[in-house]
DNA sequence: TGCATTTCAAACCAATCGGTCTATAATGCA
DNA sequence: TGCATTATAGACCGATTGGTTTGAAATGCA
């Protein structure tokens, strides 16, 4: 009854979340954007409303691709610490690809000043939703107080280690670094 | 012999930094900063030759007023680890003020694409440097291997702190998971 | 007072920003 | 075939980007 359209939007999803995951919502022109995902901007427009729809979409998209994993990882019943020392194997193996390009959330966490209320709520979430996780896995083995603490502990060499692997990644030392900080772990 | 400026060289780069630090580099324009300056176009050219020589200069700028707390907290005499409970003791107070805008140094890891390698490698050499400067409070108690161990991963555990302080922070809970996160420069 | 020197304010530059509009191309149905 | 509908390409919008040019204002010295 009408013109078909040309595009696909889950493969123009991908192609923005590879942009906007490395240089940022505010680094990433819509010029740019049309260029990548070879969509019209009328079409654009048409299907995500602004830049930052399209944004939100990657962003939702990401979670897709490794929230996957990492909740994957950590959701393995039983819920248990090995989940834990997985997931930080998976983060090590992540950080040391070719190129590696951080979390799109933590990213985003540092641009907190140009994303819109909205995304800013989702990168917030990302962030409670991965202490969450860890806190499951821990209270097994800890009390209520001691697995919060823990969480909180996780998550922030977590970031850590994803931030200082995009200056400089020496990956048998980060194994033996997670022997040593996740000690934690056992007592 | 010819007229007289009306800016103060160090004024200009105080105000600029302040910019710089919340908004980073990309995110921070040439009119925002001649505004908060009150610094004219032609004269900062003069002065930095670009907006990156002004980035330069508010770095190292930013390396002067905090650097100068971190290293002097870290240097003092005798080397001990000590010296680093004391560091996370100003970090968390600086994470819990009101205006916090991270460290400028791990913001601009963060933006890695819009530096110039110039800069990039000030931004590099600051992580080797927060490195060194553990090392050195660690020798003392551990061997070569452990102490460099132990300081890749309170780099890590610096970093993940600083990032994570921007989504959210309960300046109790950090209390008690730096106690547990410092236990490794005990043993 | 007049001149060399330097800073100042503001107009100006091409390029790009996020976003919109118009006109044409492609389809299914009648 | 003709029409309604939707997608396309790309011109176009005012605003802003980093950066430059111009000309007047302010000084010390002669």
């Amino acid at each position: 009854m009408a013109r078909p359209r040309e595009y696909n939007r889950d493969e123009v999803i991908d192609a923005a979340t590879q942009l906007f995951w490395k240089k940022g919502y505010h680094g990433t022109s819509l010029s740019e954007l049309v260029a990548v995902t070879r969509l019209n901007k009328q079409s654009m427009y048409k299907e995500f409303g602004s830049k930052a729809g399209l944004f939100d979409a990657c962003l939702e998209n990401f979670r897709n691709i490794m929230g996957t994993r990492v909740i994957g990882t950590l959701t393995r019943e039983p819920l248990s610490t090995e989940n834990i020392r997985n997931l930080f194997q998976l983060q090590s193996k992540f950080i040391d690809s070719a190129d590696f390009k951080g979390c799109m959330f933590i990213n985003s966490a540092n641009e907190r000043e140009f994303l819109h209320p909205g995304t800013l709520k989702k990168v917030d979430s990302f962030f409670e939703r991965l202490h969450t996780l860890f806190y499951d896995c821990l209270r097994s083995r800890f009390d209520e107080a001691g697995s919060n603490l823990r969480a909180a502990y996780l998550v922030d060499l977590f970031v850590g280690a994803m931030t200082v692997g995009k200056v400089k990644f020496d990956p048998e030392q980060h194994q033996q670094l997670l022997q040593m900080a996740l000690q934690v772990l056992d007592k």
